[in-house]
DNA sequence: CTATATTTGTGCGTATGTATG
DNA sequence: ACATACATACGCACAAATATA
């Protein structure tokens, strides 16, 4: 899945929902590190800012947690 | 102190004066930093463009310098 | 042990689009 | 038309902590 710019809804919030979707079809495990900022910025196409929003709405709903200079985690079910 | 949206006078002004006065008190410090954009965004509950436009006015009111990426300094006596 | 690469944290520079008075 | 204000989104540079060669 990739990433419309021209939708109304905003890139760092198609990011996190393409990121949960991963996470929701087990793709990405719990206690396993979801990309990098930086391989999401390269992945999705995104600057680094778009990235890190998207990974702090993720943090939002509760279903990574992040260790600062070790990486963002998919929260234990 | 806080901001009043309802003023005549603008936001980034009302800011502005807000750190002037922090800067004049000496609770910000000739040498030292003020807060950064995104903390006058938080402290203050406007928008980034705001806190900016706020920076600006100190600078040309000669209150402050600003390094870029490094940060905003309140100038020596 | 040292050096390098990785990853997140922080800070500013800039541009565009939208809305309001 | 213009100024104010907010939101989104691109970018660069540097720091600090960690992981790896």
């Amino acid at each position: 899945m990739s990433v419309n710019p021209l939708s109304p809804t905003p890139l760092y919030v198609q990011v996190a929902d393409l990121i949960a979707a991963r996470i929701e079809s087990g793709e990405l495990e719990p206690g396993k590190p979801i990309p990098s900022e930086k391989s999401i910025q390269q992945a999705y196409g995104v600057a680094r800012g778009t990235a890190r929003r998207a990974v702090e709405i993720l943090r939002e709903r509760g279903l990574v947690v992040t260790m600062p200079q070790r990486g963002t985690f998919v929260v234990e079910a």
